[in-house]
DNA sequence: CGGTATCCCCTAAGATACTG
DNA sequence: CAGTATCTTAGGGGATACCG
């Protein structure tokens, strides 16, 4: 076993009915946290994606996932085996077959993350504009601050060499604040 | 910037309505994978909840969390920023003041992810059962494994020293296939 | 075929120190 | 107070080799 959740932290306690920020917080060892960053990870969504449309063999996820490596996926399937999220069976004849498939409760997780899907592809457009706005903004005060910063420069030098400041005016031309 | 999504990759176009799971698989290189990146990292997600609540100031947030980084905080921020998700409003005050808030573009979110955090909360007891169930079956397989290895040693040892196999029978009394 | 074991690299994130 | 800059380390994940 490679890690695998210590016994006795796995169980906090749900104390009410209400929503509570701290009490995530603390939750956050809890559940909540794992199965975050187990649907979160870089592959177990796309193998939960595909074996939601029918159960598949080690070798056919390892084709249709793309750029994962047999370590990663054999992991990832333990993983979401470990979880009830994903069933393994294995056929006795030769040469192997495992079939990998999704249980009911794999199934429900996976309703729930495409609501997280449909967010995205909604909003997809706002957060791409957002971004463009955010870059144009930090380009703009990148600039601004080499201007200052080379000012500045200029201005030592000018105060070095000349052996005092010059008139009370940068370089940009204009007045200090 | 230290990172930042190269341009010519961020819009892949949409081409239909369906839900295609290919069609997702090379989305991943999209939006999707992006933003659940973004919500699933260690610290999103709790600063967003969080933010839910009130507008809270750097050292607010810093102290709520409890155990980020103040370099953690400040590139999650920038990150929720950059997308959209927050709000940065400084106050030119002395000492300064820097407020963040939720954008509706978050709260939306956070309202998708509560989902999530329903599902987690209606399900651990299944997952607490299957990690339960899965950690006790590699338990005794482990056990079965090792007993069979030390079969297979000790039979090994009496070859050695015997000049030749004992009985067909080995060390555990069972009959070999 | 369906894995596990081993090595190794690279980056994400913590600790620390400094700045506007 | 609200950050950035720099250094360092743990572990996620790829490549490879081998087992049942």
């Amino acid at each position: 076993m490679e890690d695998g959740t210590s016994p006795s932290l796995s169980y906090c306690g749900d104390t009410d009915d209400g929503y509570d920020v701290r009490q995530w917080d603390v939750r956050e060892d809890c559940e909540v946290r794992q199965i975050l960053d187990r649907i979160a990870d870089k592959w177990s969504l796309l193998v939960i994606a595909l074996l939601d449309q029918r159960s598949l063999r080690f070798t056919e996820l390892r084709r249709q996932v793309d750029g994962i490596s047999q370590r990663m996926l054999a992991r990832t399937l333990r993983h979401l085996e470990r979880d009830g999220l994903v069933s393994r069976t294995v056929h006795p004849s030769v040469p192997p077959r495992v079939d990998y498939a999704l249980t009911p409760l794999g199934a429900t997780l996976h309703e729930t993350i495409r609501a997280l899907v449909t967010w995205t592809e909604t909003h997809q457009q706002e957060i791409a504009a957002a971004r463009a706005a955010y870059d144009v903004r930090a380009a703009a005060e990148q600039r601004q601050a080499d201007e200052e910063a080379a000012a500045r420069t200029a201005l030592a030098r000018a105060v070095l060499e000349r052996g005092g400041p010059g008139p009370t005016q940068d370089v940009a031309g204009r007045v200090p604040r």
